[in-house]
RNA sequence: GUGGUUGUAGCUCAGCUGGUUAGAGCGCUUGAUUGUGGUUCAGGAGGUCGCCGGUUCGAAACCGGUCUUCCACCCCA
């Protein structure tokens, strides 16, 4: 044999079961995102590297895929360059394009590139690949299935009030409860930061901070004691730092606490008209937690952030994430343009519905009925059925080999097909079929109007 | 990018301090069963031990490199 073949680190094949669960998680979200108002669009897998690069950070920068340039891409490379193995001079030598890193970046090139046929307020959804060099792990893949809602051109905050309806309106239609969907506020942040006199070390102070929940007050002090932040802010931060209660007792918290600072009180506002909004449009299978130290992506992200948190006791990383971002179109040219938006992780919720067992037993990949194959004759009468089968709209086929009944039956049992049709000698005599149940194994001759009509 | 971990039959894994011809269970296949699957029984097929190199009389085992798996950090969906 030849050498085992093999995919890339961090890709998969689906199998034909995976692949229908996958669609029914996608169109449940393309069910609501349309139901919501939203429409599709699709953009290229790979962009120039200029739409792409910049715009995450320098640690994103690292994890996009550089697609090499075609022809003798090495023949305009500076020699000193090639000797020196200086990537970061050669890679733009060498490579125009890239494949995308998220949706968000593509859809604010879409909408200044496309502004003139666009009829804003703009609500898009997108379901697509994206492409990450990130080290696999545990629900992290090198190429991974985003669905994404964006609005842009509009700053009402209603909008965030219907991303996270929309949140849980999918949430609950996939029987995926107990979600956490945390919000906070970078405007908060950067009142924070501003009253503790750090605004200059606005990443640093919040990246620390989103470690609170994992390493701990201690450790996280630590981290900013060494990012420069003095002793006496840490004193001020302790409210931050024991945070307790609801949402409506930590936003009282922080409005004491962010009274001096005019953006940290517009950030207050912001999840206070949230809160008030949302007391009308109770959430079914999800909670609301203001989590004030969730950062996100410090890129772009402005006013409001989300993350979903999968339920309690399932350990996975976010299954969703998103946020407002009040001048992302301006990087391409078109200022004032606020865009909000949310990402649900296709590739993560199936493996917190797979722990969890709730893809339902009728998201199969197999068909419902299987024709027995008895032989010539038979099989003749039995294509004729199966095709009135079909135009009844019920999923059939036909064993195509005149098999062993074993192997026949083996195949409906591997392939979780419920029902067999039996039809030979006695079965054409009478003008009548035998349908087998597969899983009770019990089996009545009957017309085949009487089976269509069953199903 | 940093640190650790994994790789032996289609799958899950044994394989001793290096020593003849590489093991199990499941699966696959054939038959017991010429109109009946999931149970049982009997037979059979299937592996250059991830790949490349090194040490050795001798390597699945030891060493180096590389690819891959899973995990933590970083970051994120």
């Amino acid at each position: 044999m030849a050498q085992k073949p093999s995919i890339p680190q961090g890709t998969r094949d689906f199998s034909p079961l995976e692949v229908q669960r996958r669609n029914y998680i996608m169109s449940t979200i393309k069910k609501y995102f349309e139901q919501y108002g939203f429409m599709p669009i699709e953009t290229p897998s790979f962009e120039n590297s200029d739409t792409l690069l910049g715009k995450y950070g320098e640690e994103g920068d690292r994890l996009i895929f550089k697609v090499l340039n075609n022809g003798a891409y090495l023949s305009k490379v500076k020699p000193e360059d090639l000797a020196e193995q200086d990537e970061k001079s050669l890679t733009p030598q060498i490579s125009d394009r890239a494949l995308r890193y998220d949706l968000t970046v593509p859809f604010a090139r879409y909408v200044v590139q496309h502004q003139n046929e666009i009829t804003f307020p703009f609500k898009r959804y997108q379901m697509q690949n994206v492409w990450r060099a990130d080290r696999p792990q545990k629900g992290r893949f090198r190429e991974f299935t985003q669905c994404d809602a964006d609005v842009v051109g509009s700053t009402s905050l209603y909008q965030e009030i219907e991303l996270i309806k929309l949140y849980d309106t999918v949430f609950t239609a996939l029987n995926l409860t107990g979600c956490t969907i945390k919000i906070n506020n970078r405007k908060i942040l950067a009142g924070i930061a501003e009253m503790i006199g750090a605004e200059d070390k606005l990443i640093d102070f919040t990246v620390a901070l989103d470690k609170l929940d994992k390493i701990g007050i201690e450790k996280v002090k630590e981290e900013m004691l060494s990012k420069g932040i003095n002793a006496v802010a840490l004193e001020k931060l302790h409210p931050v730092f024991t945070l307790e209660g609801d949402y409506a007792q930590k936003l009282a918290t922080m409005q004491d606490l962010l009274k001096e600072s005019a953006i940290g009180m517009k950030g207050v506002e912001e999840l206070t008209f949230i809160h008030e909004n949302m007391q009308q449009l109770p959430l079914t299978g999800t909670n609301l937690d203001l989590d004030i130290t969730l950062a996100r992506g410090l890129n772009y992200y402005t006013g409001c952030i989300f993350e979903v948190a999968a339920p309690a006791g399932v350990s996975m990383g976010s299954v969703g994430g998103g946020g407002r971002y009040d001048d992302l179109t301006g990087i391409f040219g078109l200022k004032d343009v606020s865009g909000v938006g949310i990402s649900f992780g296709l590739d993560r919720i199936y493996l917190v519905m797979e722990e969890l067992g709730l893809f339902p037993d009728s998201v199969r990949a197999g068909v419902d009925v299987l024709f027995l194959n008895f032989g010539m004759q038979e099989s003749r009468v039995a294509l004729g059925e199966l095709f009135r089968f079909r135009e009844s709209g019920i999923k059939a086929e036909l064993y195509p080999d005149e098999a062993k009944m074993k192997k026949q039956m083996t195949y409906a049992d591997r392939n979780d097909i419920p029902f067999v049709i039996l039809i030979g000698e006695d079965e054409i005599k009478t003008g009548k079929l035998t349908l087998k149940d597969m899983k009770t194994g019990k089996q009545e001759t009957l017309d085949a109007e009487t089976i269509i009509a069953r199903f």
